[in-house]
DNA sequence: AAAAAACAGTGATCTACATCACGTAACCAA
DNA sequence: TTGGTTACGTGATGTAGATCACTGTTTTTT
């Protein structure tokens, strides 16, 4: 753990400039946490205080119909932020799922402090909006891919952003995301 | 005209309190423009210089696949934001069109000028990180629609949601916004 | 008012993907 | 080692929605 504060640090530098008190100051705000595998971070209905910063390892989230279908958001890879941000900030109880595919480190930050720290020092502001921003473009082109493309074509997508994933997380992961039943990913593979 | 100056003061004081000395200066900055049905206002390839708030009409932002189909991303009403956000704030050529589908009164606001209004006011950063926050939440929450609902359901949503929309735009735009055939929607109404 | 364009409904057929059912291999934990 | 769970593949069949083709109606343009 001793690097996380080495990869948020150079994370935020990507977007604004803080001094070193400044950023010391912001760090201490949040809380470093470690997952095993298969540990579950939010749950349907829980209340929802903190967004997560992953360190290392991958987390999903998720969210469940009829207790029988997942539907994967998002894979949270280090440097990506993951949380239930509609019950984050309008404070309602959790829709969705956040659970871990491997074993995690990630830095924990509440609701509250975010947006204490977004009143004290404007550069956060200007770095918490830049980082919606860019969740929100990422979401509006997933969601045209989606009406857009088949399912052969968003696979190739995602694999060709995320190489990474096909070996770290199981297929069946990977049709949750796409929104696609695993016979069908599976099937894929052969034409 | 008149009172787009008061549209647009209502809506920010939603989330941010500025004095009538800031608002005003922050008015400044918006130029009133006014679009006839039908016409564009942003084509794909376009450099994007503006974001578009909206005071009277509907436009719509879309995104045209092998020149043949549309998708809607977004029909935009009064008090909405529209532009092609990727282009946008990436500088990059724009992929979707917005155009309008009633005669529409708009207030235009630059890239160069909301970046400088940001970094002149916190308050006004602060108005745009959640402005931006609210449209990711809902983008996610279509997206997540979009995978777990078939189309007579997103289109109850939808109603729901905007029932103005079913007098306002044509059956075909609906359609386009479902990610459905008008053929598929139109034979909806009889199940 | 006439012509043209856009809008809307419906039948027939096609297809991408879902679902069900079954078999096999890999990875655990006791 | 063994039994259990999870992952993966594949055939058979079902179905939501796409596509094509045609018709009628409403709106816009001249």
């Amino acid at each position: 753990m001793m690097e996380a504060k080495a990869i948020l640090q150079e994370h935020i530098a990507k977007t604004v400039s803080l001094t070193q008190d400044e950023f010391d100051y912001f760090y201490s705000h949040f809380k470093p946490l470690s997952f095993k595998k298969g540990q579950t971070i939010i749950s349907t209905g829980d209340k929802v205080n903190c967004e997560y910063f992953v360190i290392s390892g991958c987390l999903k989230t998720f969210f469940i119909n009829d207790e029988i279908k997942m539907y994967i958001l998002q894979f949270a890879m280090p440097t990506w932020w993951a949380s239930d941000y509609n019950a984050l900030y309008n404070q309602t109880p959790a829709s969705i799922n956040v659970d871990c595919i491997t074993d995690a480190e990630v830095l924990c930050l509440s609701n509250e402090d975010r947006e204490k720290l977004c009143a004290e020092f404007h550069q956060i502001e200007h770095f918490f909006r830049w980082r919606t921003n860019k969740g929100y473009i990422a979401t509006q082109k997933r969601l045209l891919s989606f009406m857009n493309n088949n399912v052969k074509t968003r696979y190739e997508e995602l694999l060709a952003l995320y190489p990474q994933l096909y070996n770290l997380v199981p297929k069946h992961l990977i049709a949750a995301y796409l929104g696609v039943s695993r016979e069908t990913l599976s099937r894929l593979h052969n034409s």
